[in-house]
DNA sequence: GGTTGTGAACAAATTCACAGCG
DNA sequence: CGCTGTGAATTTGTTCACAACC
C-alpha cells in the first residue's frame, strides 16, 4: 500500500529539486516533451551525473536511449515538494525586511500566499502592506488557526527572532525560515532553515578577497584567476547539546 | 615573507566564518574578553568540534586551557573575510525584489554600501530609493569605475538575470549575488552564489510534506516528529561544460 | 583541570564509468 | 546507438577522541 520508491532523499538532492522543478516549468512553457539529463543539467547550472543520481532517488521515470518526459517529471517533482498545494505563510516584523519581503512578490506568485504579518509595534497595526494587513503578534495563534499556516517567516531584528520562533512554535508552525541575523532554535519537530542576506554578502567579499592576493596582501591589483568558484550554504541547527 | 598558517580553507568553513564573526560581535558588545569553543559552539548552532577545527585553518589563535581571546579573533576573521573594508555594492533591478533589498538597510550596515540601482525602464531612472538613485543600465560601467564597485546584486526579473551577469562581467565585476529566479553563469574568474527565496520555501515544503506522511499520502493529520531538520543551500555553477 | 588543535574514523555528497535497456 | 540508472571510487565535510599544553 506504500509507494516505496526509494525514500529517504538526501538533504543535497532536496535543495536541488526545486531548481529542476523551476528548469521543467521553462521547458514545459516552451511545449518541449522530453529532456535528456545532459539537458536538464545545463539549465538547471549542474552536471548530468548529479541529475541522474538525485532523480533516482525519486523513483524511475527516465527511458533510456529518450531521456524524462517533461510533464510526468515535473509531475513527481511537484508531488515530492508537496507543491500540488498551497502553503499560507505568515511574515513576523513588519520592518524594513519584513515590508521587503511583502513587496517582493514572488511567494504568493510559487504558491506560498502571505496571508498575514504581525508585529507589536502599536504604529504599524491595522497598515497594509503589499495588500497584507499587520497584525498584533499576540493574534498570531489565531491566525495560523484561521488560515492554516504551515510556514513562519522571520524578518525582525536579531534580538526578537528567538521570540518570534518561540511563538511560531507554540502556535504550532512546524516550519520556519529565518531572515533574521541571528541563531534561532526550536523543538526538534520544527524544520528551521536560514536565509542571511549579508552573510552571502561577506561569503563573496571573502573569494574577492583572496582573488586580491589574500588577507596579508591588501593590493588591490593582480588577478589571480582564482579556483573555486562557488560555495554551499552552511545552515546549523541542534541547539539543545550537540555532545555525546 | 608571507603568513602562511594553514591556506585552502574549505568551502564549508568560509560559509560558516560570517556566523562565528556574528556571535563574536555580540561578545565583543557585552565586553566579554575570552570565549571557549564550546561557548562560540553554543552562539553560533554549531558543534564544538567543527568550531574548532574551523578556526585552525585560519592558524592557532587560541590558549589552551582558557580559551580565544574575542577581539583576537574578531580582527581574525574579518581579515580572512576582507571586512576590514567596505565593497561597494550595485543593485540591478529596480522593481519589486530590488527596491525590496534596496530598502533593507542590512547591506550598508554590514560594511557593504549600494551605491546605485539599475534598471532599463525609463519611468524608473532617476527615482530615488532608500537614499539610492536609479540609473540606466547602461550606464554601469561608469558607475562601477567611479565607485569601485566590487559585487553586483542582480535583482531582475529571470529572463532579463543573464545579462545582468554579462553586463556586470563586461563592466569588471568579479562578485555577483544572484536573486533572480534563474541561472546566471559568468566567466570562470567571476564568484557567482544566488539566493533564491521562493526555492528556500519550497524546501520547506518538502519537510512540511513529509512530515505530514510523504507524497503518496496526503492525509493532513499525523504528526511523525519526522527526523531531519536542517539542510544545506544548493547552489551550482560552471555553466561551461563539465563532462571530461 | 580545562581547553585547544588535530590525526584518524566516519558520513555525506559528488563524480566516474559502464552495464542494461529502449 | 543513445541515454538512463547505479554500483564503485573519490572527494568533501563532520565528528571523535586524545595528546599537548597552559
Amino acid at each position: 500500500m506504500v509507494r516505496r520508491s526509494k525514500r529517504r532523499i538526501p538533504e543535497a538532492t532536496v535543495a536541488r529539486l526545486p531548481v529542476y522543478h523551476r528548469s521543467l516549468n521553462e521547458l514545459a512553457a516552451e511545449k518541449t516533451e522530453t529532456v535528456s539529463s545532459e539537458q536538464l543539467a545545463e539549465l538547471a547550472g549542474v552536471n548530468a551525473a548529479k541529475v541522474r543520481k538525485d532523480l533516482s532517488y525519486l523513483g524511475t521515470y527516465g527511458t533510456r536511449g529518450v531521456g524524462y518526459e517533461v510533464s510526468n517529471l515535473l509531475f513527481q517533482i511537484r508531488k515530492e515538494l508537496g507543491l500540488t498545494q498551497e502553503w499560507p505563510v505568515v511574515i513576523i516584523g513588519a520592518g524594513n525586511l519584513g515590508q521587503a519581503l511583502a513587496n517582493y512578490g514572488g511567494f504568493g506568485e510559487r504558491g506560498f500566499p502571505v496571508v498575514a504579518m504581525l508585529d507589536v509595534d502599536s504604529t504599524k497595526l491595522g497598515q497594509t502592506i503589499a495588500g497584507v494587513a499587520v497584525h498584533h503578534l499576540d493574534d498570531l495563534g489565531d491566525i495560523v488557526e484561521r488560515y492554516d499556516v504551515a510556514i513562519g517567516i522571520i524578518a525582525t531584528p536579531a534580538q526578537a527572532a528567538q521570540d518570534a520562533a518561540d511563538r511560531l512554535a507554540a502556535a504550532g508552525v512546524p516550519s520556519v525560515l529565518n531572515f533574521a541575523p541571528a541563531v534561532v532554535s526550536g523543538p526538534a519537530q520544527q524544520t528551521i532553515r536560514k536565509v542571511d542576506l549579508a552573510v552571502e554578502l561577506q561569503i563573496l567579499s571573502f573569494y574577492q578577497q583572496r582573488r586580491n592576493g589574500g588577507p596579508g596582501t591588501p593590493s588591490s591589483a593582480g588577478t589571480s584567476s582564482a579556483d573555486t568558484n562557488d560555495a554551499v550554504e552552511p545552515i546549523e541547527r541542534d541547539p539543545a547539546e550537540v555532545a555525546k
